[in-house]
DNA sequence: GGGCACATGTAAGCTGTTACATGATTAA
DNA sequence: TTAATCATGTAACAGCTTACATGTGCCC
């Protein structure tokens, strides 16, 4: 599935849960989508522009002055449901905090300890972000259809965070760092 | 840190390791650090180049006519550990696995099972290979500076495989769907 | 001699990022 | 009236992928 279906589905099934306007489309997908996914905004708009010529979405006046209020078609549940189906493009692995840890030999012990710290703060800050959107999804009934799958996106940040932060204690450990205080 | 730096750092760090050709690099690259990172061959040559004019590395003749051996200057491990201490370039998110799970409401449940499937069986491929590179380190006596180092990457990529393999279950569960015959 | 692994490179095409341009509406 | 948010787009640039081109050395 080339990276573009994948531009394409994602657009199609944000469209598939509430139509919106493009402006919206972006918002969601940075807002609920951003914990797994990153569309890159200058395709945006020509993908809505493509998918309107496919018929796979239909455009109606939008709220105000110039604005369109995206909506799917049934043939655009039909693609959704086929780009779906297929196996998922991986991105080849680019971890730069391995990067540098697989050469810490030719940095400094306090280096090392710094970037551990570093990636733990930003666990930390990842766990709380799916703390507020565990709530959100929790409390929010008008799309309780969704929330099985929702929840299930939203566990897998979670479990990746825990096994993270015991691959951050773990490596203190094995290579006689420093370890920090954990905030209480 | 730019796209191009985490590049130079990759190169500059294989060399650190040991000297090397331009080919032996991209095996290296492809074999060894391939369970986190992934390089652009299309770069690498035009990279050593510039690692040349900068004289962060040098050439040697190689064993064969026409082929160069590469190897890391002292400004060159300067440079390296410049670069390894610059915080990392996160990569924006594009889990696919996680995009369709999301909108796996959109899938029938026999569709979404067998997305589950193909991840479990790419997260047991990759321990698998885990483990290969786990004999390796371990019993390779010449590298044993840099054993912990690659050890702990080793150790992120098993925790992250057995934190999504704990996830496909638990989805499974949620989601009501079969659970595959765990291989003996 | 043929096939394979070694070895170095390039160029076309595709894709994404970034910054900018434009203007309407609303809240302070 | 000013700033922020809503809303739609585009164009230049940067970067990567892929496939190809070329040739050597070794083993059967």
């Amino acid at each position: 599935m080339a990276r573009r279906a994948q531009t394409a589905a994602a657009v199609l099934g944000a469209l598939s849960v509430a139509p919106m306007t493009g402006y919206e489309l972006r918002r969601n997908i940075t807002e609920v989508l951003g914990h797994f996914w990153h569309e890159s905004f200058g395709q945006l708009y020509p993908c809505l522009t493509e998918l309107l010529d496919e018929s796979l979405v239909r455009a109606q006046p939008g709220d105000r002055t110039g604005s369109h209020r995206y909506r799917i078609t049934a043939a655009g549940r039909r693609r959704l449901a086929e780009l779906l189906a297929e196996p998922p493009t991986r991105q080849p692995p680019r971890d730069g905090l391995l990067l540098r840890v697989f050469f810490g030999r030719s940095l400094s012990p306090a280096s090392v300890a710094e970037i551990l710290d570093a990636e733990e703060a930003s666990v930390r800050a990842a766990l709380a972000r799916y703390a507020d959107i565990r709530a959100e999804v929790t409390t929010e009934d008008e799309y309780a259809a969704h929330r099985p799958y929702w929840l299930a996106t939203l566990r897998a940040g979670e479990l990746g965070a825990a096994a993270r932060l015991a691959w951050i204690e773990e490596t203190r450990a094995a290579l006689d760092l420093p370890a920090t205080l954990t905030p209480p």
